[in-house]
DNA sequence: ACCTGAACACCGTTCAAGT
DNA sequence: ACCTGAACACCGTTCAAGT
């Protein structure tokens, strides 16, 4: 018997699982073991591709972060920091059971660096001084990894009823699973635009990008 | 021979040594086995106080959030959050390792609903609708958890040299580890007080609570 | 080049057994 | 009441062996 020709394994095929493992049953759920049967092979053999798990879990990170848009730096400062945030936003709801791991741990590749490098110029360029890009670089990556951590969804259980009584400021309508996306997603921008604002008026932009 | 009258565990041992291992080795370093040999006992005996080891972090997880401090709101709203905001942060950077626990999951605990409904109700009386009184409330928690997980300290490699050509933007002085605990309080305290500056610029505060 | 079985050193948790 | 040994069903990773 010839040894078939074609690989029963690719580096696609394996990240695509290990994702889809990720989305629908959780970071935990995801062991070599798991995910080699899920693709109908043993688990020694992912070590052909990928080194260990923990890369390939940066692997998948960095796949993720490469949707982080930095280009709104070409226009003001304002469109920036919003067009990167809201991208970067985007970016780790679409996987949030990722998040932990992104946010855990150095961002020590070299796509993350380029793209902090880009905000820190653009906000330099813009007339903020090195000390003040580097902490609103900082307080953006807060909101949004905060966002994307301690997200309303998923934060309560479905049933509000049991909260009713017990705690009369938290109204039903506001801990229902239902409006907690659309919850998550206005207080993000309200949390966005107020700081933003509060920037704008209590420091100079000593000379402000046209 | 008479056994021993005196257990050799205790809750407070347990949790203790718990922490101590998070704390110095990190989350995932923490092990049934790992906390047993340390307390000088086999795995086993712990289940004779945890249910298992899920429980164990949550009630770590609990007694850190008692440190958060929501009196603040008996006197303005601005206060209110802010003392919320700085002991919750507090809270948190004293066992940065536990946060990636704390902050995923669902926060059901009767503790933490009880805050939460303070902060909602404090942000209410003050004047705020029940939905921004929300959304203000998880806009500061953003901050908080962001802060918490995605602190600078940690998040760059030691020896900063290596960045300096490549990145131009990211100067030196912003990426050591030594400058980088000042540059995450700085920041927290810059996207805080923006974030309620911008509120207060932006919405009437229809009655303010004097 | 790629896949496998077997092994190693780990996990969390249970449970009958000892004192 | 409290601790233990042994077991079960898992992990990640390595490596000699097969094709």
């Amino acid at each position: 018997m010839p040894r078939p020709s074609q690989p029963l394994l690719s580096m696609e095929r394996i990240r695509e699982c290990a994702l889809e493992i990720i989305d629908t049953a959780g970071l935990e759920a995801l062991s070599m073991r798991r995910l080699a049967e899920r693709l109908g092979v043993r688990a020694a053999s992912l070590y052909n591709y990928v080194p260990n798990k923990d890369e390939l879990l940066h692997d998948l990170a960095n796949s993720m972060m490469d949707q982080v848009d930095v280009s709104g730096f070409g226009s003001d400062w304002v469109t920036g920091v919003t067009v990167w945030a809201r991208s970067y936003h985007r970016a780790l709801a679409e996987h949030p059971n990722l998040v932990p791991f992104i946010a855990s741990g150095p961002a020590r590749r070299e796509a993350a660096l380029r793209r902090a490098d880009a905000v820190h110029g653009g906000l330099v360029e813009a007339g903020w001084s090195q000390r003040y890009a580097t902490m609103i670089g900082a307080s953006v990556k807060y909101l949004v990894v905060g966002s994307a951590m301690g997200s309303f969804a998923g934060g309560f259980v479905d049933d509000a009823e049991i909260y009713d009584e017990r705690f009369p400021n938290l109204s039903r309508a506001h801990l229902l699973r239902s409006h907690a996306a659309e919850i998550d997603h206005a207080s993000f921008e309200l949390a966005l635009h107020a700081f933003i604002e509060g920037l704008r008026r209590r420091y100079t932009e000593t000379d402000s990008a046209e």
